[in-house]
DNA sequence: TAGGCCATCTGGTCCT
DNA sequence: AGGACCAGATGGCCTA
């Protein structure tokens, strides 16, 4: 089943940098908090410390003083908030990805990987497409085309050899088309 | 309720 | 040494 047409998820307040180790952070509910953990989860407090249930790996420099545990707490949040921003520019390049797919509804989000694949065989499309006008000698494009056309033919080589199922500039265009279908059908 | 998608945390590895 | 990158784990939100 697939999720369609979501609203923008809520987001969850950055984690509180004043945290210590073994304080909860209120960001996320704790399975171990009243519950018991469930088999192979551990509470965000073991897992800053390091600790695995059974055979983890465990960080290295947290059996020492409360000041190195805290300097080393502090150096993992401010980890954890590069890594945030980090996933951040990635989403932004995503939704610029979006934004330059023609043809898919304005009030349907696409997916991660739907973007990549609908990506992928629209450059795919497109290259053929150039390709097929280049081949015709328009006006202008006598100079690339034909190695545009070698190019093309030498990376087409390399995914023949690899079992890429389009082997000719018409089937980008047939995939691209199918898949904008499909997506715009919902399946 | 199951499954898909996602954000976040985390520790390891790579790179500068 | 420190930051970037990566992948696994976890849990929340949403839809069918």
């Amino acid at each position: 089943m697939k999720t369609k047409n979501r609203p923008p998820r809520r987001r969850v307040p950055p984690q509180n940098t004043e945290a210590t180790p073994g304080e909860q952070t209120p960001d996320r509910p704790q399975p171990g908090s009243g519950a018991p953990l469930a088999k192979g989860l551990r509470s965000r407090t073991a897992r800053a410390q390091g600790v695995r249930a059974e055979g983890g790996r465990r960080r290295p420099g947290l059996s020492g003083q409360a000041g190195r545990r805290e300097s080393s707490v502090q150096r993992r949040l401010e980890s954890n908030e590069r890594e945030r921003q980090r996933m951040h520019t990635l989403n932004n390049a995503f939704q610029a990805l979006r934004e330059v797919i023609p043809h898919v509804r304005a009030d349907k989000k696409l997916s991660k990987i739907e973007t990549l694949t609908l990506a992928k065989n629209y450059i795919k499309s497109l290259t053929a497409t150039i390709l097929t006008m280049s081949s015709g000698r328009l006006p202008g494009l006598e100079g690339p085309g034909p190695k545009l056309y070698q190019h093309y033919q030498q990376q087409q080589a390399a995914g023949g050899a690899l079992g890429a199922p389009e082997a000719q500039p018409e089937g980008h265009l047939h995939k691209y088309s199918t898949q904008i279908h499909s997506f715009r059908e919902g399946s």
